[in-house]
DNA sequence: GACATATGGATCAAAAATGTCTAATCGTCT
DNA sequence: AGACGATTAGACATTTTTGATCCATATGTC
């Protein structure tokens, strides 16, 4: 797994620039072999098309930006900064690097078209790591969904759908970010716990 | 003139960006009719191929940079001060602008083989201009050549060269201004005019 | 309606890209 | 030196894209 994984990484990390640079349908197999030092040939050795490349690209930056979404929910903090630190690992992952704005459109597109099991499965796994988070702070008593009268699921459910909606809506940027903030102080004063109520 | 021109005008505008962001052959004639916000067929009744439009832009280009280092030569000041404001605009007016640096070798390349004239005469105007700024200089007895035993003519030509050379081997960026200032400094020593030697 | 201009779409030849293959080259090991 | 695997340059057929032209239609102006 050394080698072989080494050599694909290599050329991964050589090829994302020049996606990012060009977008998917501009970028050419002799592009990338240039910027990963090999040959076109050398190349059709480690994937056997450049759907397949963009594919283990896709996945291996899906698969690196969940890394980080869970090691943020794992750090200390309340739960409404490790969801804010996680939520902004999951963009910054996927969108940021994507560049400019110019060709994130066509690499955001050609990766649902191309890989749409990836980011469909990262957005799942998404989902159950803030279902997981969220049921622990409910169990800690450090939020009380009772008020609510929602659970752990439905909650994190809606954390999604509201990020998506302010990513869409306010783009990515310091709106994005000051976006975010604000919904998750309104989730702060929705679920904290009612004082003097379950002191067991 | 005026609806002819301000239709290649507003090409032009939108395809320079286009041309910057991914070069001269990775730009296709349907990027620059999408970025003008027109049909292909239309961009073909302004220009009659690809290369036509290209030097039309690389014209136009230089053009503008041209008069920005002739209006620097004749702004008041040192003739040191004037020549270092006037090749600083013709670099940031043809190279600069050419974005990151990735895609710059390949439009200047694409400048120097599509438009070799232009390119080459906005060069001996260069020349021209610094030729004339340094003999008026001298005629002023701002400078005196006749320690370094060269005529205005040479010393131009030794300027570009140098420009030229600094900006090769130092690249484009903060380097190159030092470099500039530095030769600037040096040329000015070289020039001072000797005291007591010609007052009539 | 007459007129000029812009457009989408069809079309064709030329250029480029993908993917495959082979012979040659390179580096390493014994 | 010779053997071996990995890497490469280059040729190749095939498919896709692009450049460029043409036309029939729309859009708006006089």
């Amino acid at each position: 797994m050394n080698e072989t994984d080494s050599k694909t990484d290599l050329i991964l990390d050589a090829a994302l620039p020049v996606f990012v640079r060009f977008g998917f349908r501009k970028t050419t197999m002799a592009d990338i072999a240039r910027a990963a030092k090999i040959s076109r040939a050398s190349l059709y050795l480690c994937f056997n098309s450049k759907e397949e490349l963009f594919r283990a690209g896709s996945k291996r930056a899906h698969s690196r930006t969940m890394n980080d979404v869970k090691a943020a929910l794992d750090r200390p903090g309340s739960i409404f900064d490790r969801m804010t630190a996680a939520i902004r690992a999951f963009q910054e992952g996927l969108i940021a690097p994507f560049g400019d704005g110019h060709n994130a459109e066509e690499l955001f597109a050609a990766s649902n078209e191309l890989a749409p099991d990836i980011a469909l499965e990262a957005r799942t796994r998404l989902l159950d790591l803030l279902i997981t988070a969220l049921s622990e702070a409910e169990k800690n008593r450090e939020i009380d969904l009772t008020a609510l009268q929602i659970q752990a699921t439905e909650l994190a459910a809606l954390v999604v759908a509201a990020m998506n909606g302010i990513k869409h809506t306010h783009g990515a940027g310091p709106e994005l970010e000051g976006g975010i903030r604000l919904f998750m102080a309104l989730l702060k004063v929705g679920t904290a716990p009612q004082l003097g109520q379950a002191a067991p």
